[in-house]
DNA sequence: ACCTGAACACCGTTCAAGT
DNA sequence: ACCTGAACACCGTTCAAGT
């Protein structure tokens, strides 16, 4: 025959799988091929980038699943209920691929797909009545949550200094509420204690909301014992 | 000379330099003993556990640096003040080694060290009221922000299940909390959708501790923009 | 005891070669 | 175009050998 059928898509089928099965550290060039019939060296032709490219596409697959299960969810009136909800997908996929987690916080950039996540709550926070700070500080929150790391958005390496006119174009079209919260940001000297990012800040006031979250909590059970 | 000045903490902090200076990929044996002017196979007169025990050792050595930072920190009278210095010193530590939450993730077993700082947070909330459910949970939110992941304490391998008697005294003895919080949860039949380390309740109780938090504050900025 | 050199089975990757 | 075999520089680890 010509073709073996093999493909990227049939690769990083097969990666995913045997992420699942065996860990990520079972992920090699030729583990792969092997679970595909195949030697090594065939995944290159399907993957110019390597297994850099691979190890992307692992993510790739898992966040298309995520997206998946979030494109049959009705949006509610209660921002609250939305967001909630696509955390409870988010972490249900992730469930299935335990790996997930720690091959993010390895990863040297973020991928679209997950950039899309984030930028999915923040329009659901901000259609809810959040400002986009509010909404930033809780996009950290809910993905050390969720997928155990948040990205830098303001981080240099996010937005590449080289980026074109195009790629801000394309990058407003795909992710409408990023881009426009960094915009808001930027433009914004309301608060100079936050600043560009200003991660401390963003710990603390997580910090700060689980603690008061927790007081209330305890409070609440004091109350019931001693009626 | 008869001995190099070779050692398992000089292997350790050799090993925790090339991580913070070059990530954690850089940490090979053979990575390791160059740095040490000696080679590879030398090393493993020191570490018996093989590159196992080198990585578990890196965990050690931050574990260690952060209770040294927790040593000289006054406990209040607000527990919520207390667990917050807490967090704020731990995420100090693991800033100047940024490839610790992926570390611990890729890990099998918990070290001691790490079981010790949740043991603290866990005296910290119970002595404030908190009851051990509620410190519970807190635990695992508290965690997945600082370490970028929670233990799961009630897992097989947490507790395996060859422990012996002794086992058991030296744990009551080095994490007291833990230990009476293990046992508090195991007889309190009281709330049966909690049950064993249910880790969906815990995970739905902290994302609805962080939504209503977030509420709260939205409120709070609506109400300060409209006076 | 502490350290080493050679060797083995792996890994990612390149390159020239097959069809 | 798609796939492969041989080869290179790495990796963890073993083992027999040095001191």
């Amino acid at each position: 025959m010509v073709s073996n059928g093999l493909s990227r898509g049939r690769v990083l089928e097969a990666g995913v799988a045997l992420a699942d099965e065996q860990g990520l550290a079972a992920v090699t060039m030729r583990g792969v091929a092997a679970r595909l019939g195949v030697e090594a060296m065939s995944l290159y032709h399907h993957l110019p980038g390597k297994k850099d490219e691979l190890l992307d596409g692992l993510v790739d697959v898992v966040a298309a699943q995520i997206h998946a299960g979030l494109a049959d969810r009705p949006d509610g009136d209660d921002w609250r209920f939305d967001v909630r909800s696509r955390c409870l997908v988010a972490r249900d996929v992730v469930l299935g691929h335990p790996w997930l987690p720690g091959l993010l916080g390895s990863r040297a950039q973020i991928r679209p797909g997950i950039y899309q996540l984030y930028d999915g709550v923040l329009g659901a926070m901000v259609r809810g009545g959040c400002t986009y700070r509010l909404a930033h500080r809780a996009m950290h929150a809910l993905g050390s949550m969720v997928l155990g790391f948040t990205p830098e958005l303001f981080s240099p390496e996010a937005g590449d200094e080289d980026a074109s006119a195009d790629a801000l174009e394309a990058m407003a079209r795909t992710l409408p509420h990023i881009t426009a919260m960094v915009a808001a940001e930027l433009h914004d000297p309301a608060d100079p204690t936050l600043g560009w990012c200003d991660s401390q800040t963003e710990f603390e006031f997580t910090l700060d909301l689980l603690l008061d979250g927790l007081e209330r909590r305890r409070l609440a059970e004091d109350a019931s014992l001693r009626p």
